[in-house]
DNA sequence: CCCTGATTCGC
DNA sequence: GCGAATCAGG
């Protein structure tokens, strides 16, 4: 398989939204996660923030030798108008939805008034807003009828630890996917427990 | 052990 | 330019 000006764009689009180099390679078929990561690297973006400007200080860990490599930044920005289409702000509508209550959220406040926190306590990281995208809502929608329902005794290190139900019921237990490395939740409820870190950084302030 | 991206270097 | 092997990390 070669580089073909779709497959880039494939590439390009898939690692813009911050999917992953196996992800990425599955996708594209035929080549592995190191061709891609090869490739975002000769393709210079393997920064997916791409904040240039605000280089301050670092990245120079070569204190002898320079650049044995002279290279030559070729930059054509312009070339992507990127029609990206932002998303709506998510649908909440779930008025007659059936009673089955919905997962609980690690960033969800039960309690509207209490910002009491423990004495000298940071506030624990919270992902701003709630937004969640509507596709990670949907993907938890779904991916909660596959569950593997396990109890808390059966989670191990892989198996997702979101809970589902009502914890004062036996309508209760683990969604028990297989997690995603390092993280505790399968792919989809990653997606809603964590922000993708990319999305609408800052509105302007 | 599972996964992630980063880097190297022979091709 | 390419990507397997390797490295470094979670």
């Amino acid at each position: 398989m070669s580089w073909t000006d779709e497959r880039v764009e494939t590439l390009k689009r898939m690692w813009g939204e911050g999917q992953s180099a196996s992800a990425i390679a599955k996708e594209l078929g035929g080549v592995t996660r190191n061709a891609v990561i090869g490739k975002v690297h000769r393709l210079g973006l393997s920064n997916r923030t791409d904040d240039s400007g605000t280089e301050s200080a670092a990245a120079a860990p070569t204190p002898k030798a320079e650049q044995p490599t002279p290279e030559k930044k070729a930059e054509k920005k312009p070339a992507a108008p990127k029609p990206e289409a932002e998303p709506i702000a998510a649908k909440p509508e779930r008025a007659a939805e059936k009673p089955t209550i919905v997962a609980p959220q690690p960033n969800f406040t039960p309690a509207p008034r209490r910002p009491i926190v423990p004495a000298g306590q940071p506030l624990p990281p919270q992902p701003s807003a709630n937004e969640i995208s509507p596709e990670a809502l949907a993907s938890v929608r779904e991916v909660e009828k596959k569950a593997r329902k396990l109890s808390l005794m059966e989670l191990t290190e892989r198996t997702c630890k979101w809970p589902i139900g009502d914890p004062a019921t036996d309508k209760f237990w683990f969604c028990g996917l297989p997690s995603q490395a390092g993280k505790p939740y399968c792919e989809a409820h990653v997606g809603v427990a964590f922000q993708p870190m990319s999305s609408r950084r800052d509105r302007r302030r």
